[in-house]
DNA sequence: TAGATTGTTAATCGATTAACAATC
DNA sequence: TAGATTGTTAATCGATTAACAATC
C-alpha cells in the first residue's frame, strides 16, 4: 500500500463487500468491474483504480473471483476477528442500539452500556447497563476498543475525555457536537438531524427551481 | 445562486448555523471568518468562498453580524416553516426516533409511524403507530413530504416504491441498500454497520502501522 | 486468433486553499 | 491614515474518469 488511500475509498471498499456477498448468496462466483460498478452506481475505472489501490487483483479476461476478492477486502477492513465495544448514554437511541441485531453477525460486539441514571442502571437488560464510575475499569478488563457515543451533547466532551484516558480507539458519535480528542483516536460523526436538514434543503432547492422556471 | 453548489457546502452551511446559534446564545453580535473556521476545523477562505456561493455578505473588517447571517442561512436551508415527516418500521430504531425530542425543536415534526406487525400498532404512544395500509391515504391528508425508513433491508424497496407512489419528496434510509426511486426523490442514506466498519479499518491500519515501524 | 477485460497512466474535473486587491 | 478583513480570482491539490497497452 504505498498509494494514499482516501477515506472515499475505504467506504467504497466496505460497500464492495456487501455487494460481493450479496453476489456470492446469489450462486455467483465471478464479477467483472463493470457488474460492482453498476451495483455502487459509479464508473468501472473507479472500481478499478480502487482495487489496484488495495492490490486486488482479478484475470485479464476473466473478472475476479467473489471469493478471494471476498476474503482479501476482509482481511483489509479487519473483520476476522470480534471488536468490542460500549454504548455510552442509555437514552432512546442508546437503548435501541443496544437491542440493534445487526453488529452482532458482523463480529462487533456490545459487552455493556452505560448511564449516569441510576434509574437505568437499575433494570435489567440482557446487556448490562452499568453507572458512569465503573466506565475505566470496564475498558480496562474487557477490552474494549470502540465506543458509540449516544450521550446528550453537553455531556460529549466530557465523556470524551474519560475514553481518552482509558485509551479508546475508536468512537462513533451521535452527540451533535464536534469532539476534541487526541488525533490518533478515530473519531467518526453521525448527526441525524443533520441529515434530515439536508432533505429539506434539497426538497426546497426543488420548489424554487419550479417557482422560478 | 450561479454558480454549483456541491453537497459538502450544503452540509458545511448547516454546521455554520449550528456554530452561529451557539455563538449568539454566549452573547457575541460578531464574527469573523476566521472564528468559523476554527469552530469547524477548516480554512478560513473556505468559509468565505461558501458565503460567496450563497451570497451571504459581510463587511470588511468589521466581520459578519451573525444575527443577519442566521437569518439568511435558515432562508436558505429552509426552516422558517414546520417538515412533516413518518416513520415507516417501528422496530428498536424506529421507536427510538419516534421518542426523540430533537427534532421538535427545528420544526420537524413526526407525524405517526407505520409497521406491518399488528402488534406494534396496537400499542399506543403519543406519536401512533399505523398500519401500512393507511400510509399512502395518511401522506396524503398529512402533507407529508419526508419519509424515514428503518425497516429491514429486505422490505425497503418494496416501501419505497409506495412511497414513490405517493409522491414522497424526501427519504432518510437507514436500511442498508441503496434504494431505486426516480432522481427527483431526495434519498440520504445512514449506514450505521458501515460507520463503525470504518472505525474498525482506522483502528486496524494503525496497529499494522505500529508493527512495520 | 479475435475479443474482452484488467491494470495503470494520463486527462479531466471539482473542491480546497492561497493570494491579493478592494475597502471599511 | 494604517491595519484588518472581506470577496474573488488564480493556483493547488486530490479524486474521478477516460484511454489504452497488456494479456488471458
Amino acid at each position: 500500500m504505498n498509494n494514499k488511500i482516501s477515506k472515499n475509498s475505504i467506504r467504497r471498499l466496505i460497500r464492495y463487500r456487501t455487494v460481493l456477498q450479496r453476489f456470492q448468496n446469489m450462486g455467483l462466483g465471478k464479477v467483472f468491474s463493470d457488474n460492482l460498478a453498476e451495483a455502487l452506481d459509479i464508473k468501472a475505472s473507479q472500481v478499478r483504480k480502487d482495487f489496484s489501490l488495495f492490490n486486488l487483483t482479478g484475470n485479464k479476461r476473466g473478472g475476479y473471483v467473489i471469493g478471494d476478492l471476498l476474503e482479501k477486502i476482509t482481511n483489509i477492513i479487519g473483520k476476522n476477528r470480534t471488536y468490542n465495544t460500549i454504548i455510552i448514554g442509555a437514552g432512546n437511541l442508546g437503548k435501541a442500539l443496544l437491542q440493534y441485531t445487526g453488529f452482532e453477525k458482523e463480529d462487533i460486539k456490545i459487552k455493556a452500556a452505560f448511564d449516569i441514571d441510576p434509574a437505568e442502571t437499575h433494570k435489567q437488560y440482557s446487556t448490562p447497563v452499568l453507572p458512569m464510575e465503573n466506565l475505566h475499569s470496564f475498558i480496562q478488563e474487557n477490552d474494549i476498543e470502540i465506543a458509540i457515543l449516544t450521550t446528550p451533547a453537553l455531556a460529549a466532551q466530557r465523556v470524551m475525555d474519560l475514553l481518552v484516558k482509558a485509551n479508546i480507539k475508536g468512537v462513533l458519535n451521535f452527540a451533535p457536537i464536534r469532539l476534541k480528542a487526541p488525533k490518533e483516536i478515530f473519531i467518526n460523526n453521525v448527526n441525524l438531524l443533520q441529515e434530515l436538514e439536508n432533505i429539506i434543503f434539497f426538497i426546497k432547492e426543488k420548489k424554487e427551481k419550479i417557482a422560478v422556471i
